[in-house]
RNA sequence: CGCGGGAUGGAGCAGUCUGGAAGCUCGUCGGGCUCAUAACCCGAAGGUCGCAGGUUCAAAUCCUGCUCCCGCAA
């Protein structure tokens, strides 16, 4: 079987790693073309490129696949199937129907649930106690397409959208090169997505890690989690940016307008919500490193009763 | 050459502008107080002040070069 896989973040590079594991001839991998990006505004090349050529396998960066020297381009690989793992771009119905097999996606929910850009961090930031990974047939919608496979996986307690991200990306793996054997052996089921339950998730953009203080102290302590390595969240103390990355809900009854620094002890801060409060207990300066709030204690004087600022 | 912050005993910081004996909050170790303690009191150990040059009677501090870390922006 022919493959072409097309993919671009780390949360692809381990299902590219597993299908050549198991033995698949893929023929191409096209990636998202390099950026600039990091202080030293060097090009960058997209983590699957970079697999791709540790593996030999030619890589195609196109701006745009739906374009039709795109997709003649591709054509020329004569791909039985294309597996598509967080690409970044839309694929059009001709490129969709080339394949003998169709194009399989991986994507990190259990559809119809977060259809979209961001479905990691928001099972996190919304406190689901289960998520999951799902490989589908694609058609013309966004992640609208015939289910093959699904499986579960539970959320713990102190879940990042990092840990998260790592797991449901072996899970997806996996799980991809199963669905891939159903579809050789023709054993494939092809489930239609319910009507109901959809959601939609977009991009995460940094303005959503800009803690809110009049939101409740529970909502908080999950977008910290949800929203950890990436972007972070934060609040401003004086003029400067102090990002939070592990917090804890103590309720309480309300003792101060939110935002209000109640509580500064040897190891930790509680700030005011709009109900309980929140105890920070790993916390990011501008131009540090992250450090335990009790190291933050020992240098920066933090006085009560002052106040954080919206991020 | 995108903008900016930083590197000081084990941790987090001050001191750098205005060179002149290494400090603060913790931690660690020892002792004391206490029924007891994560509390309090007393004492001790521990630092080539990122690296390499330069200026100077004297450099954490001024000058030059370098390495590493991080925030913003993408």
């Amino acid at each position: 079987m022919r493959v072409i896989f097309m993919g671009t973040p780390d949360f692809a590079v381990g299902t590219l790693e597993e299908i050549i594991r198991a033995g698949y001839e893929v023929v191409l991998a096209v990636s998202q073309p390099d950026k600039a990006v990091g202080r030293s505004r060097e090009l960058k090349a997209p983590p699957v490129k970079r697999c791709a050529q540790e593996h030999g396998i030619p890589v195609y960066q196109p701006k745009r696949v739906r374009e039709q020297e795109c997709i003649e381009y591709l054509r020329g690989y004569e791909p039985d199937i294309i597996i598509v793992a967080a690409f970044g771009q839309i694929i059009t119905k001709e490129l969709l129907d080339m394949p003998k097999y169709g194009c399989i996606n991986v994507h990190a929910s259990l559809l119809p649930r977060y259809r979209g850009a961001s479905p990691i961090q928001w099972a996190v930031i919304n406190g689901d106690p289960v998520t999951g990974v799902t490989i589908m047939r694609m058609d013309e919608g966004i992640d609208t397409g015939d289910m093959i496979l699904r499986e579960e996986v539970a959320l713990a307690p102190d879940e990042t959208g990092g840990s998260l991200f790592e797991r449901l990306s072996g899970v997806g793996a996996k799980l991809c090169v199963k669905a891939m054997q159903a579809i050789a052996s023709g054993t494939a089921v092809y489930t239609p997505q319910g009507e109901t339950g959809v959601t939609h998730t977009g991009k995460i953009h940094k303005e959503l890690g800009c803690i809110d203080w009049n939101r409740p102290a529970a909502e908080l302590e999950r977008l910290v989690r949800g929203l950890d390595p990436w972007p972070g969240t934060s609040v401003r103390l004086g003029d400067k940016t102090l990002k939070l990355w592990k917090t804890r809900v103590i309720p309480s009854e309300r003792q101060a307008d939110p935002g209000c620094i109640v509580r500064v002890g040897k190891e930790s801060l509680c700030v005011q919500t709009a109900d309980g409060l929140l105890e920070l207990l790993e916390v990011q300066p501008e131009g540090k490193k992250r450090m335990s709030a009790a190291s933050f204690l020992n240098g920066y004087a933090v006085e009560e009763g002052t106040f954080f600022k919206r991020g």
